[in-house]
RNA sequence: CUAACCAUGGACAC
């Protein structure tokens, strides 16, 4: 029971759906196939796996009894659905699931932002009922998605005001929309607003600086941000090399790009 | 005490 999600969980960060269906049929002869915890690791392996078609499966052929407890086994398929383009298959399952946790209104929203229905997502985004900072961060991301960058930054400035603390997906995504707009007095904000709150300029949000920076014509403060980090990506390596070759600096361009493969970190 | 679901960054060249 502890060890199938472990598993499954390996199996698709292996993307071995060979490893997967090995231990779906363990589970099957131990018995545990319908215990919450299995039965939701392997539809979400499956999912994970792309396999959506066999994930969906595990989800019909579940009994009645145990769909009536396992609210995050329809999350899953929620989710699922969203991702294979079955939005309505998706908005049945939430219509019809017993109860709805944040998760299922979070996927929910997040699929209805990913095909372009932004006012179905708004509506439902503000009928749910405990926010959480993913459903902030579902809504402001879904509003860059769809070029509607104005209103994914004051997603970003109701949030503050609802007293609800960004994380760092937010605040990278926060960064990519103002990049996207080359709105360089947002960017510095929400870079002020980073600094304050203790955010670390690594990771995305790092990249996400770089790219910001340089997409507003600023490619020495992106510089400045790419020497501070201490873990480079490949992401970060491409945003700085692209911030170069934008402005026009081939050489620094390409001195990046030898600095990279010197790193050990792998072009692709 | 410990396990499962949802959101974020690069990819220019209409």
């Amino acid at each position: 029971r502890l060890v199938f999600p472990f598993a499954l969980r390996s199996a698709a960060s292996l993307h071995s759906p060979a490893c997967a269906a090995g231990i779906h049929s363990s589970t099957l002869k131990s018995g545990l196939d319908l215990d919450s915890f299995v039965r939701t690791s392997l539809a979400d392996a499956y999912g994970k796996l792309g396999h959506h078609d066999l994930a969906l499966k595990v989800f019909e052929e579940t009994p009645q009894w145990h769909l009536a407890s396992n609210i995050l086994l329809w999350n899953v398929a929620i989710a699922i659905s969203c991702r294979s383009d079955l939005l309505a298959n998706a908005q049945r399952l939430f219509d019809e699931m017993p109860e709805r946790n944040p998760a299922s209104w979070n996927s929910m929203i997040d699929g209805l932002m990913k095909v372009g229905l932004l006012e179905s997502a708004v509506e439902l985004f503000e009928r749910m009922p405990d926010k959480n900072v993913v459903s902030w961060t579902t809504m402001l991301a879904g509003f860059s998605r769809n070029g509607h960058n104005e209103k994914a930054l004051s997603m970003f400035d109701r949030m503050l005001e609802a007293g609800m603390r960004p994380n760092n997906f937010t605040v990278s995504a926060a960064l990519a929309s103002c990049a996207k707009m080359g709105a360089l007095n947002a960017g510095l904000r929400i870079h002020d607003y980073a600094k304050r709150s203790g955010f670390r300029e690594d990771g995305a949000i790092g990249t996400s600086l770089v790219d910001m920076y340089s997409k507003c014509g600023k490619v020495e403060l992106a510089k400045q941000v790419f020497v501070r980090m201490s873990v480079r990506d490949v992401e970060t390596w491409t945003a700085m090399i692209m911030g170069w070759a934008v402005h026009g600096c081939w050489r620094e361009a390409l001195q990046c790009f030898e600095d990279m493969k010197c790193s050990c970190v792998r072009p692709d």
